[in-house]
DNA sequence: TTGTAGGCGTTATCAT
DNA sequence: ATGATAACGCCTACAA
């Protein structure tokens, strides 16, 4: 310990300060409350152990200067930011949007403000998110992880500093909690649907699925094709566009009955678009049937028969993953499933 | 100045240094380097005035060690974040996603991260989400204000201490930067468009305004009864609901003919979606003119006619007023708007 | 109950 | 060119 001169220190605090450029601080509030900062910040954070004369007028004294905390200085401090950062793939696609949405009001009765970034669907924009976020010392990272192998060093690079959850897509390879719905089941439920209601040598079924560069993706064309090996399919992107595209080509073949299974609703929408264009009927001619159940769903017309994850239940999960505070002996569970539900709507009813 | 002991003093700042439980830091790199912490500084922030030999031998220390900046200790000395703070009244508004998606990409290629945080609607929450910005001391302020009124004192407070700038809708009686489109020339353009095309004595016109408690719904409202002072009109907000809502009680009162012009998209999608479901033909029957031409719109059937709000001109905008760096003397430009052109499309064509 | 003082991790201003 | 050190604003043992 380096000595240091004792003599004339009282008051030190005080004269340490200067003016303060950059808005009131603590010492502000100190000095025209005539108080120590310690006192400052015991009122302001609510401690009590305090008499309540001394906390009014340090309170007066705040709202006076107009003294708004310093977060920056309190995380610094406290090693912890009361934050969270959620990375999104793409915030326009209304799956994800409303999925930041869910969170957001998942963690609005708590301490803790949700900070969302998007990735723009580019590798990079993700990698700088996440190092941002990580950066800035957000105690949690809830990431929706791009691309199954592509995101796998952003991702296990978040989860090595901080609770990281890996929400509605995964990457296998690291081992973190992973949040989403049973992918399989929900592809179960389609095909009971078909079962009952489709007539397939009228209606023959064609799968367009989202991509296997996605852990959701892979996980619905596999379980349907799993459940119906012989079926046409194409694999694609999570995007209207491309469910225009297949649409498109499935007509130009010279078909005019199907039953088009999307492996989510932006392709389904995609897909019913074009085939209205057309000049065909649905479901009469052609039956589709999507996955997700996001909210624009019910503008289309015919509304979209899906399936539909449970949203709230989902990020509810996240947020308790999140504040739950797993200690390093008892892990977390790593695969937290949630059952979807069949919606039948006009575009395949029962 | 208080005396100091200057006696075995190097070497000190290694011992004031523990063992860091909470991460690398500089200390620890410049232990590994064996140099001094202003030498990491140096080296890792990429000044000249360096032996290359010495930040290369640091930079690799820091590779090894796994060293990442803390941020929070950064703008705790910088004063500042290098960082953006957009609030969005509601994330599942398609035209608001895109638009946050629109901003975040327009900084993409800075140095400044864009962070969202959505007020889900609820005047506290954007209050919070506004708070929460300040308080980590974010640079710049970009706000989508949730309601004319009630959002005045967030503004207002947020202006006060950092650039701030108005989205989309604005707080008339506080004097900051807005960004908008010419809600005016918007109505003028569809109003132009049902002169040429609409024969009003057999599609008579009714208006559905997005409500009076948000700029861009106010304008959009007076603009358009301002050309067309006899048309019926209903105000309510900007939603879907409401879309779909007042098209069931214009339907319901028995009238099967009319040009409805809504001050949004997701109104207009709302109202296509009751009027397709009611059998009535779009736009034999019932046309339908919407405004915002959101992403989603395209998907609609029939695809939607509408006004286009220039996102990409306008984000540009904000991205330079921004970094452009204004001094207190010369102040930014209070009100810059943007022309929309029209789009038509099937649900109103030329 | 209140005050003192140290440190969170970083950068910047001094000396050297 | 490099090193020592002082802030940035806050919280919190510890001392009084």
């Amino acid at each position: 310990m380096a000595a240091k001169d004792n003599i004339l220190e009282s008051g030190v605090d005080m004269a340490r300060h200067k003016s303060s450029p950059g808005g009131v601080t603590v010492f502000d509030v100190a000095k025209h409350a005539d108080v120590s900062i310690a006192t400052v910040s015991r009122a302001l954070s609510g401690k009590r152990n305090m008499s309540e004369e001394l906390r009014r007028r340090v309170l007066d004294s705040a709202e006076v200067l107009g003294y708004k905390v310093n977060l920056v200085g309190r995380a610094l401090r406290q090693r912890k930011t009361s934050t969270l950062g959620l990375v999104i793939p793409d915030l326009e696609n209304p799956f994800f949007s409303s999925l930041a949405q869910s969170i957001s009001r998942s963690f609005s009765e708590s301490e803790i403000d949700v900070f969302v970034a998007s990735a723009d669907n580019d590798i990079e924009q993700e990698k700088r998110a996440i190092t941002s976020f990580l950066g800035r010392q957000v105690d949690a990272c809830v990431l929706i992880p791009s691309d199954e192998i592509a995101s796998l060093e952003a991702v296990s690079f978040a989860s090595t500093y901080v609770t990281t959850i890996q929400f509605d897509r995964l990457v296998p390879s690291v081992a973190i909690p992973y949040v989403g719905c049973d992918n399989a089941a929900g592809m179960k439920l389609i095909c009971e649907h078909i079962d009952r209601t489709v007539d397939e040598s009228a209606q023959p079924v064609i799968f367009f699925g989202g991509g296997e560069s996605s852990s959701s993706g892979r996980e619905r064309s596999r379980a349907f094709l799993n459940l119906r090996p012989e079926v046409e399919h194409y694999e694609g992107r999570f995007s209207v566009d491309w469910g225009q595209t297949m649409a498109k080509q499935v007509l130009d073949s010279g078909r005019r009955r199907a039953t088009i299974v999307a492996a989510a609703d932006v392709i389904a929408l995609g897909a019913i678009s074009v085939i209205l264009a057309n000049g065909l009927r649905i479901p009469e001619d052609v039956r589709v049937i999507g996955f997700d159940d996001v909210g624009v769903s019910y503008l289309a017309h015919p509304t979209l028969t899906t399936v539909r994850q449970p949203m709230a239940e989902m990020t509810e999960a996240i947020r308790q993953l999140v504040t739950g505070g797993y200690s390093a002996s008892e892990t977390p569970p790593l695969r937290t499933l949630f059952e979807p539900t069949f919606v039948a709507r006009e575009s395949s009813p029962e």
